[in-house]
DNA sequence: CGACGTTGTATCTTCATAGATATATCGCCG
DNA sequence: CGGCGATATATCTATGAAGATACAACGTCG
């Protein structure tokens, strides 16, 4: 059976949180000029789309302005603040949405030493450096593939010089090249395999094939654990 | 007024959607080893519980091994199932909530060229190579300040060895350090600051002062864009 | 000055979700 | 063999969100 990582994005704003709908109504809005166009076209009713359109200004301050009469009989635009939320609202949608898209690799470990919100996680393939929650001991540590950069190990920089904290040996087990980005698949221990996805440019410049010996690095501030104990009480 | 990222985390398998409820009603039911007692704490029916249970496992298939009758009356346990399902739940949420936790920086910009979801978009700070939804012409790029690597402007390897394919130059501004990690603010161009996070180590060893001039690089895969004529229409 | 197409409200209905309650079933154990 | 504490299930009710409907208010324009 196959698990499909789902999220809803929302943003908080004063007393009110803002979804998807929300944000759908003023692009709606915006794009009529009119709330009661903008009901119809979404297929819901004026009267619950004007009271929520209230209902955020109550809290967040103006986002509309609203004429009625006139000719045409008047009709609402949408003012640089909710343009703005709607923009801020995209770009987190794109940020999660990126969550969801992008493999993660897991590595069983157990926490070692610890400095606030860092510690080193010991794990199959070596020590981790990575955010770890309070209190945990076993744990998960999960990397996105978007977060790992591949080095030819000729070149690589010792890590003294970068703020890539963590970073491997490892072989190239496969190759999965899409139209503008290629997933690669890296052994790095036995068991233990860490997806990456980098251009199709990088992968030809770095000269990417199966077998090739390569190394493997990613920030600590990327690499996130999760206790295997878990206590989700609310 | 301050905005705030929420989300909320769920993961879809197979017909039913899964949310931070199920996952504690789950792990209710795991610390007690009873539906009735899991009930009782979460101070929700039994009877909407156990629906719900049923209702998952129809879509799922086994998550629960539960008995009736026996001494004590029975009880019910998690399968292996249930388990990986709330450790998935538990990762996805991690992930997500690094999403809401870091900052991003932004850069407005147009698209030049096109390849698959690749484009380069030309910026205030020069052409950034980043994820680029179909048919978007004006856009903001986001960069998560965890993707972020810094190095020694005199070290920093060409882009020709790694896979970090942005490369900007830039200037220290502020430094804002924590327990572990620290806020790094880089100004890149006139009216252009870039935000990073690395570890007080990092920091230290990078021998980091505001002032300082300094190489920030970032993934292409790590850079997304997202389309300033928002379309939000379902 | 009246028509028109808005915005602004108020009220009723519909629907889905979940709690409340009651009852049946099960199977070990004293 | 009856009690206990669990699972299993059906029915009623409370609640909140949203649609349906109706009507008042507004202001430009013909």
């Amino acid at each position: 059976m196959t698990i499909e990582k789902e999220y809803s994005t929302k943003l908080a704003v004063g007393e009110v949180t803002i979804d998807r709908r929300d944000i759908e109504m003023l692009d709606a809005i915006d794009r009529h000029g009119s709330m009661h166009k903008a009901a119809e076209q979404l297929g819901r009713s004026y009267a619950r789309l004007q009271n929520r359109v209230v209902e955020i200004e109550d809290a967040v301050g103006p986002i509309t302005e609203r004429q009625r009469g006139g000719s045409g009989g008047g009709g609402t635009t949408l003012t640089q603040t909710a343009h703005e939320l709607c923009h801020q609202f995209g770009r987190h949608e794109a940020e999660l949405d990126g969550v969801a898209r992008v493999t993660e690799s897991v590595f069983p470990g157990t926490v070692q030493d610890r400095t606030g919100e860092l510690a080193t996680v010991e794990t199959a393939i070596g020590s981790i450096l990575a955010l770890v929650p309070d209190g945990a001991h076993e744990v998960q540590v999960t990397v996105r593939s978007d977060a790992v950069v591949l080095t030819d190990p000729d070149e690589a920089p010792s890590a003294d010089e970068t703020s890539l904290r963590n970073q491997f040996r490892g072989t190239v087990m496969a190759l999965e090249p899409g139209e503008a980005i290629t997933g690669v698949t890296v052994r790095l221990g036995a068991d233990s395999e860490l997806q990456a996805l980098i251009t199709n440019a990088s992968s030809s410049r770095l000269g990417l094939e199966v077998g090739q010996s390569i190394t493997v690095s990613f920030k600590a501030t990327a690499a996130r654990a999760i206790r295997l104990e878990s206590d989700y009480s609310a």
